[in-house]
DNA sequence: CTCTTGATCTTCT
DNA sequence: GAAGATCAAGAGC
């Protein structure tokens, strides 16, 4: 069964047979509920500096649950997710690596989702150079080999979603999708704030609902 | 295949 | 001083 429905009727694991590109999402797009906007997410093409790929794997993080950076309020590294919404806030994971997140709702809200997994579509000899692997499911599933991948950085906190160098792409088409409980955390463990494109080969680990 | 550990920065206790 | 929205490499099965 593909993710999408006809005409394409075999999962999708190479570029050759993804839908093309919808219209660029501007912050209108963004400015809706967090859990809504990291469902439609899922499908549409991240871009920067025109290497990236479809979005297979989101998490949605809002203030008022403690699993969110934004929880205890503001601080220079969270600043950016309490402004308006349709902006990067990249932070520094585990001291290594970075990682992207689009900013939703509206101003106050602290509210974003975490991008964690492309198929990657455009750009692939670059993503190659800066990640040297070869092997494309490795390229981008994960928050921080994306990141890598498509050369986002610190520089990045702060950059609009619909101007250069970042671009955002609406599918065509609705995908199938599938949820679970978001990986990495302890706190707000059960929530089912995880986004994915059914039957994904890209996806950076296998969905889980709470409780099993 | 699964499990463990090191790397290394920011925030919070 | 500890924990954390992670990843890669190595050990063991």
């Amino acid at each position: 069964m593909s993710p999408f429905p006809a005409p394409v009727q075999r999962t999708r694991r190479s570029t050759a047979d993804l839908p093309g590109l919808g219209p660029a999402l501007t912050s209108a797009f963004f400015a809706r509920d967090v859990r809504q906007v990291a469902g439609e997410l899922i499908g549409a093409t991240m871009l920067v500096n025109d290497v990236g790929g479809m979005i297979v794997e989101v998490e949605a993080y809002h203030q008022s649950e403690p699993a969110a950076h934004s929880h205890r309020g503001p601080t220079p590294r969270t600043m950016v997710m309490f402004g308006p919404p349709g902006f990067a806030y990249v932070y520094r994971s585990y001291g290594i690596h970075w990682c992207i997140n689009f900013v939703c709702e509206q101003e106050g809200s602290a509210a974003a989702v975490l991008i964690r997994a492309l198929q990657p579509t455009h750009g692939l000899a670059a993503m190659r150079r800066r990640r040297r692997v070869t092997d494309e499911r490795l390229l981008c599933s994960g928050p921080g080999r994306l990141a890598e991948a498509l050369g986002i950085t610190d520089r990045h906190n702060g950059s609009r979603l619909d101007a250069p160098p970042i671009a955002v792409h609406a599918r065509l088409g609705v995908p199938e999708i599938v949820t679970g409980v978001r990986i990495g955390i302890t706190k707000a463990a059960d929530l089912p704030w995880r986004y994915g494109l059914k039957e994904s080969a890209f996806v950076s680990k296998p969905f889980r609902t709470a409780g099993a």
